[in-house]
RNA sequence: GCCCCCAUAGCUCAGGGGAUAGAGCGUCUGCCUCCGGAGCAGAAGGCCGCAGGUUCAAAUCCUGCUGGGGGCACCA
């Protein structure tokens, strides 16, 4: 860090003034110079060991902190067509962005999560014709899906139109498209709640072009109120976006030669949309395949009149791989995020897409995300929650009870660890929301997890033997029981269970 | 050609300018007469891709290179 201006002390000087201030500060016991940049800060026992009592009346609340409280914030993280189940690159996205989403809340952010449906257009049109052509006993058309879910879908759109086949072509295609529409959408809504995702919008596609009363639509507003704000121009019979204003590469086309609206035309209105529902903040949280769009979104913003640099965010995640992952022949030869589910489970899944940062690409390992031992750092952090209840359940039948605390007998070097990585809890939850990086307490839970057990190895709850129960067993459970609070909503915010037996 | 991301231990990866660069796996050595050994303690293993620069201080910031991944549309 730089200085704006000299302080006219020498460095010693300011870090001995420094000391002397932190010193008097209540519940510090001491404090010394370590080091360039560095002061060791030691609190009382009582001062420090009192948190174990306060996080455990917190509860569920322990970790909340105020950092964006005000903020409103919309993110929008996975983006599909309803043309066939969620794939791999999905699952990352499901995973990490319900994790930003857990802790944007925790820090006291108005969060809404936003599926996009990208149900307009004329992928739609061949999905129906696949359908429909699946309904017949033909081949898949051009352009059309491959894969046994198509067949899957076109007899249960058969089934509840038996007379399909017998209808007017186009109208058995508008029901292929529209039934089979609305089954797969419900099959991806399934596929996200097993996998512990929630969303609070799905946004159909189709609402940016639908008319309104008077006759228009929300495409066709937004590129109204683009006109206005003097972003557009007419070249060539085509409607045009000034974005290289903003910092894009290219001007883009909003409106073809034709009459037809681009993508880019939905981008925008839906861009406005947000704010008009009044998100100050929107988050898009995109897969590397679309970093070309970072531009033309933040570029959008500016033309409609906002801040390019603090409206809108856009999250580029790297690609995930696993090795030995099967494709999935049923769905036309993509990684499914069923059989990914199934196959490694919920928390195991969840766990391991969360721990790594969205920028780099990942390669994840499935013979280690299917152990149970600590070599699969999801068992050895649940291991660590559940024997927290293990041992709370030893302590009652033991006759520890939570009568005493006295956070002064908390001494051993294990409990000042485990007491001062508990109290980083906040301040991790409150840094991994400000950076968008929920990896973090899942770094921290499994630092967490290893104190614990360290510290299970070195002091006992529950007295051995025939030795009596004493104030430091009973303390001891109050720590403990800390512990397990804390290890339950950090493994909350990754979406991941916390089991209280395995 | 232009744009984005990545490069840290044998492997998978952490590391918001600050202390002797970390974790797990793998390798090697210990610990089960008592709260779950699904655990713990220890050892070995590093020009942090290369070269410059900024700084009291760089794995971290800047520039250029090398290697890998992804992307460029009046498609969606």
């Amino acid at each position: 860090m730089k200085l704006a201006k000299p302080l006219g002390v020498s460095p010693r000087e300011f870090a001995t003034a420094l000391v002397e201030r932190i010193g008097q500060i209540k519940g510090v016991s001491s404090v010394d110079i370590a080091g360039p940049g560095f002061i060791n800060i030691r609190l009382d026992a009582d001062a420090a060991g009192a948190l174990a009592k306060t996080i455990v009346e917190q509860g569920e609340a322990f970790g909340r902190n105020e950092s964006l409280t005000g903020q409103t914030i919309n993110l929008e993280f996975v983006s599909a067509n309803p043309t066939g189940p969620l794939h791999i690159g999905h699952t990352r996205w499901a995973a990490l962005g319900d994790s930003i989403a857990r802790v944007l809340t925790a820090s006291g952010a108005h969060m809404v999560s936003e599926f996009y449906i990208n149900d307009s257009g004329n992928q739609m049109d061949n999905f129906g014709a696949s359908i429909y052509a699946a309904a017949k006993g033909e081949p898949t058309p051009e352009n059309g899906y491959p894969g046994e879910y198509v067949s899957e879908l076109a007899a249960r759109v058969v089934e509840k139109f038996p007379d399909l086949l017998q209808r007017d072509p186009e109208e058995a295609l508008d029901i292929a498209r529209e039934e089979g529409y609305a089954l797969q959408l419900a099959d991806i809504r399934e596929s996200l709640e097993k996998f512990n995702v929630h969303f609070g919008v799905w946004f159909s596609e189709r609402t940016l072009h639908a008319n309104d009363a008077s006759g228009t639509s929300l495409v066709e507003k937004a590129l109204e109120r683009l006109r206005a704000q003097g972003h557009v121009f007419d070249d060539d019979g085509a409607v045009w976006v000034r974005t290289t204003e903003f910092g894009d590469d290219k001007d883009r086309v909003i409106r073809r030669s034709n009459g037809v609206y681009t993508y880019f035309a939905s981008d925008a209105a839906y861009y406005l949309n947000k704010g008009d529902r009044g998100f100050a903040r929107k988050i898009y949280l995109l897969g590397a395949d679309h970093h070309g769009y970072v531009h033309r979104l933040k570029a959008l913003a500016g033309a409609a009149g906002d801040n390019p640099d603090t409206d809108i965010e856009v999250l580029i995640g790297q690609l995930v791989s696993i090795n030995g992952a099967k494709l999935s022949k049923r769905a036309g030869n993509i990684i499914e995020l069923d059989d990914l589910r199934e196959w490694l489970g919920t928390d195991a899944l969840r766990y391991s897409l969360a721990r790594y940062p969205a920028d780099s690409p990942l390669t994840l390992d499935p013979e280690l995300l299917t152990k149970r031992t600590n070599d699969n750092p999801v068992f050895y952090v649940q291991y660590a929650h559940a024997r927290t209840h293990q041992v709370a359940r030893n302590a009652a039948a033991s006759g520890v009870d939570h009568s005493v605390f006295e956070p002064g007998l908390l001494t051993h070097d294990t409990e000042n660890n485990l007491l001062g990585l508990l109290a980083e809890f906040p301040r991790i939850v409150a840094q991994a929301a400000q950076l968008r990086e929920p990896h973090r307490v899942a770094r921290y839970v499994e630092e967490l997890a290893a104190a614990y057990h360290r510290w299970y190895d070195n002091c006992r709850v529950t007295p051995l033997g025939e030795e009596a129960v004493t104030d430091v067993h009973r303390t001891r459970l109050w720590l403990n029981d800390a512990a397990g609070v804390v290890l339950r909503n950090g493994l909350g915010l990754v979406g991941v269970s916390a089991p209280e037996r395995m």
